[in-house]
DNA sequence: TAGTTTCCATATTAATTTACTATGATTTTT
DNA sequence: AAAAATCATAGTAAATTAATATGGAAACTA
């Protein structure tokens, strides 16, 4: 049981962009270089960012993207739903049918015991919490 | 991020163990048939379990496996590193020069954090705890 | 002591998931 | 019209997962 790069990758990308202090969007080729990854990798990645509501965009010359919301309302737990859909260790847990045991099953309770102490974790830690852990802020200036 | 069938197995195999009554050993054919698992996967899988020192086997006809300790003194957590080697969601935590960010890594202690929640979690299960979930102790008489 | 029953050890494989790369279209600014 | 950016989707190589397969070694039983 490990976290993806898929999922640290999504969460130190958003770390940067709140610590960045342009007015304007943040162009992913910036993202991309302080971060290692190819541009066309990481705009796979913004998209579920997008789609989960954590980012904007703004297309053409001059765009890039930005938080969708005050880091003090994101949450490390939606990142990583965003980047990894729902959080579930065990699917039996949502969705009974899944295993022709649940009934019986004395694991259950335990997987989601963990379940939710994992998400109770990740929904305490705001995206600000983790941004303020970089030193100091970011200035793409050049 | 999902628990593997290794882990899952292993942890009612061993609730399985637990729960029996005889005082013989018990063989994986009857295990392996409870948990509709075939018994030569299920050989893997206790191989995995003697190792971590949670079971005990006997060889040859009337052979089989039991607890190796009381199940009072064995963790959920002991089960799953037996299954799935030593806990980590991030290598960087063990091992900070499997990333070369760690140093400046903002999410790092995230994981640490999780990971250490995790680890609190599951070792603060027992055996017995597990095994009482279920209804009525197992008889295996035929 | 021959045969059966059990665990032991290792090799192989099919399916799935992960972690990308590649191609090209669309939108916006200059 | 050209350039700069996001958007959408297809394809793929590597790793991991979840087994199956084959044969051996030990212990009991007739």
């Amino acid at each position: 049981m490990k976290i993806s790069t898929k999922i640290r990758y999504g969460m130190r990308a958003m770390v940067e962009l709140a610590r960045s202090k342009r007015e304007e969007p943040v162009m992913l080729g910036i993202i991309a270089k302080n971060q290692n990854l190819s541009e066309k990798y990481l705009e796979q990645l913004f998209t579920l960012l997008r789609n989960g509501g954590l980012v904007k965009s703004e297309r053409g010359a001059k765009g890039g993207y930005r938080l969708a919301k005050d880091p003090d309302n994101i949450t490390a737990l939606e990142i990583f739903e965003a980047m990894n859909g729902p959080f579930e260790l065990v699917d039996c847990s949502i969705n009974p049918g899944s295993c022709k045991r649940s009934s019986e099953c004395e694991t259950i309770e335990l997987w989601k015991e963990l379940s939710d102490k994992i998400k109770e974790t990740l929904s305490s830690k705001t995206l600000s919490d983790l941004a303020q852990k970089g030193k100091e802020p970011l200035d793409y200036s050049i």
